[in-house]
DNA sequence: AGGTTGACAAAGG
DNA sequence: GCCTTTGCCAACC
């Protein structure tokens, strides 16, 4: 099977249930790969896509600017729906909200 | 086959 | 806490 690298990402993707977030690094450690082919993996996500990806943040708890613009803002208003805290410096604790893979 | 680009991470200033 | 540099790896040209 060869299925591939990033399949494998939105599987762990979705996992991941409301109310917690991953970083970058956490789910390239899990798949083996670095946290760059991941946000290489989240910029080639289709729309129509059944993945989580607004829980995707990085190792300082901050949401990525993305080349598309304005899509940064899109996520950090779905995971505060989703019951997230931001802090004042627009910040997670990563502390509360990070999702533990191995169990 | 080589060089550039990215939704990053870690360390240093 | 902010910005810069370095290392990383896959996709693209």
């Amino acid at each position: 099977m060869g299925e591939k690298l990033y399949d494998q990402i939105y599987q762990l993707l979705r996992q991941i249930p409301v109310g917690h977030v991953t970083t970058y690094g956490a789910l390239a450690n899990q798949i083996g790969c670095t946290a760059r082919t991941v946000g290489f993996a989240m910029a080639a996500l289709p729309k129509g896509n059944d993945v989580p990806w607004h829980r995707v943040v990085n190792y300082q708890g901050r949401i990525s600017p993305r080349s598309n613009g304005h899509g940064s803002l899109v996520q950090k208003k779905i995971l505060i729906t989703e019951g997230i805290v931001f802090n004042a410096d627009g910040r997670i604790d990563l502390k509360l909200y990070a999702w533990n893979f191995m169990r």
